[in-house]
RNA sequence: GGAUGAGUGGCCGAGCGGCUUAAGGCAGCGGUCUUGAAAACCGCCAAAGGUUCAAAGCCUUUCGUGGGUUCGAAUCCCACCUCAUCCGCCA
């Protein structure tokens, strides 16, 4: 959500950003709306400025004992134009909100201009592609050949883009998940939370998921939403609150299954479980004073990327060009995973700071340390990280010539101590 | 699913048609005192919006949400939402 105030004082700045994200000049609408809407208001106060006014001295009379009758008159009279007023003035402030809402948030300066993938920017690079001295074979190749990974299975009770995952690498999953979760509440200061997967429309509209995405998520038939990221809890948990400064960063984690329809995905990824209906993911949300965010989505993106070293996996820090970055997001840099079998980089953590642009819709403000000036506070979300990729990585990765997947050191403990996925 | 009760500023909580401009307390901020802190005492402290180049000032709205009654609603009426408790069912 924008700042109204921000785009009337500087109309050709918004519409400068709104043109990186592909948009035409969206301020004269947006200021012709709020002309109407203030003209309205201004309208309305006024006569309920006089209709408070006879009110009261209706009162006064009363106890005096003076005669009320023309005083109530001329009461009725005026707050007769009252409700048309109020209506038009709700009517004009709806039109301004629903306009504002559906414009992506304005991204951070550093972000480079481009439409699509091809402009993201590699910062850095850890580890390098390597041979592994005989063809490697993609996850599903490896986990069907093991009788681990049944997609068959799955279709036959959901449908496609499901898996069933059995015995040592159900358990390989689990094992990447409590892995995450324990290194990020461990060593990087998150507090683990468990949160519903199932959310009301206002959480959705405050995490920007409505009212523009509404297909990409599943709907239940009551009406509630199933969470297609662990970000919408996690974040909205703070949502209509007031937080005190030295609280700040909150610092949250939580492993939940997420949903999304992959509708507009047809055809993609259909192999395999790169792209499922369902997946688990450990998500990191950041509550941080506005000054301190661009700091902490640097401190979240190593913490994602703790992850990925200590699995021993090859990544990337990307940062997503102006048409590639989300709706909500200033700026996001993705973690990208090499994965031998499909020789190919692929996103397996996308880290972004929305700066204001949640904390607004969502009503997420913080009291300064002068005690007084409340401002909203920044808002950053970031996968640490997608699991069932992170399983996918781990096979491909490590898988050996036999067709064994050797289990990372770190996950061992969390194995049985077994050093080594084979089939039975 | 049924019954009962409750939703008031950052938090607790009083108020139940017009001297409410929402009491009081806590927290917060500033000060006095102190070597410093604590305590005590004094003062300031809801938000959003309109008007304005801006500030001050003035004005409007907001007591869960939406309607209604009234000249006037935190207060009365209706619907809905949420929460709590009990019953039923249940992992």
């Amino acid at each position: 959500m924008h700042d109204l105030r921000a785009i009337r004082a500087n109309p050709a700045a918004f519409d400068a950003a709104m043109a990186r994200r592909g948009l035409g000049a969206v301020s004269p609408d947006i200021l012709a709306l709020d002309a109407e809407r203030r003209a309205v208001l201004t309208e309305l106060q006024g006569l309920q400025e006089r209709a408070r006014a006879i009110s009261k001295q209706v009162a006064e009379f009363r106890r005096t004992g003076l005669p009320t009758e023309s005083l109530i008159l001329n009461a009725a009279q005026i707050a007769q134009n009252i409700p048309a007023l109020e209506q038009r003035a709700s009517q004009k402030e709806d039109e301004v909100q629903r306009l504002l809402a559906g414009l992506p948030n304005v991204l951070d300066p550093d972000v480079p201009d481009g439409t699509d993938e091809s402009a993201n920017l590699v910062l850095a690079q850890h580890g390098e592609p390597r041979d592994l001295g005989f063809a490697p074979r993609q996850h599903f190749e490896l986990g069907e050949a093991l009788g681990m990974m049944d997609f068959a299975a799955a279709a036959k009770m959901s449908g496609s883009r499901f898996v069933v995952l059995r015995g040592a690498l159900a358990r390989l999953e689990r094992a990447l998940g409590q892995f995450m979760l324990d290194l990020h509440t461990r060593e990087h200061g998150y507090t683990e939370m468990a949160v519903p997967t199932l959310v009301n429309d206002a959480a959705a509209y405050g995490t920007d998921k409505l009212p523009k995405f509404g297909d990409t998520m599943f709907r239940t038939t009551d009406g509630r939403w199933l969470i297609p990221t662990a970000e919408v809890p996690l974040t909205f948990s703070v949502a209509n609150e007031v937080l005190a400064a030295r609280a700040l960063p909150l610092r949250l984690t939580a492993l939940t299954e997420c949903y999304r329809s992959e509708a507009g995905a047809a055809g993609r990824d259909t192999r395999g479980m790169l792209r499922q209906h369902q997946f688990r993911k450990v998500e990191l949300v950041s509550i941080t004073a506005p000054e301190a965010s661009a700091e902490e989505h640097e401190r979240m993106t190593r913490c994602a990327e703790a992850v990925l070293r200590a699995l021993g996996l090859t990544f990337r820090r990307v940062l997503l060009c102006a048409g590639d970055t989300g709706f909500g997001a200033a700026k996001t840099l993705d973690l990208e995973v090499w994965l031998p079998g499909q020789q190919a980089w692929r996103e397996i953590s996308s880290c972004s700071n929305t700066r204001d642009f949640q904390a607004r819709r969502m009503g997420a403000r913080m009291r300064g340390t002068d005690g007084k000036a409340l401002s909203f506070v920044h808002t950053l979300n970031g996968s640490g990280v997608a699991v069932g990729r992170a399983l996918i990585a781990v096979m491909e990765s490590h898988q050996q010539a036999d067709g064994s997947i050797l289990i990372p050191p770190v996950l061992r403990p969390y194995m049985g101590g077994a050093e080594r996925i084979a089939a039975a």
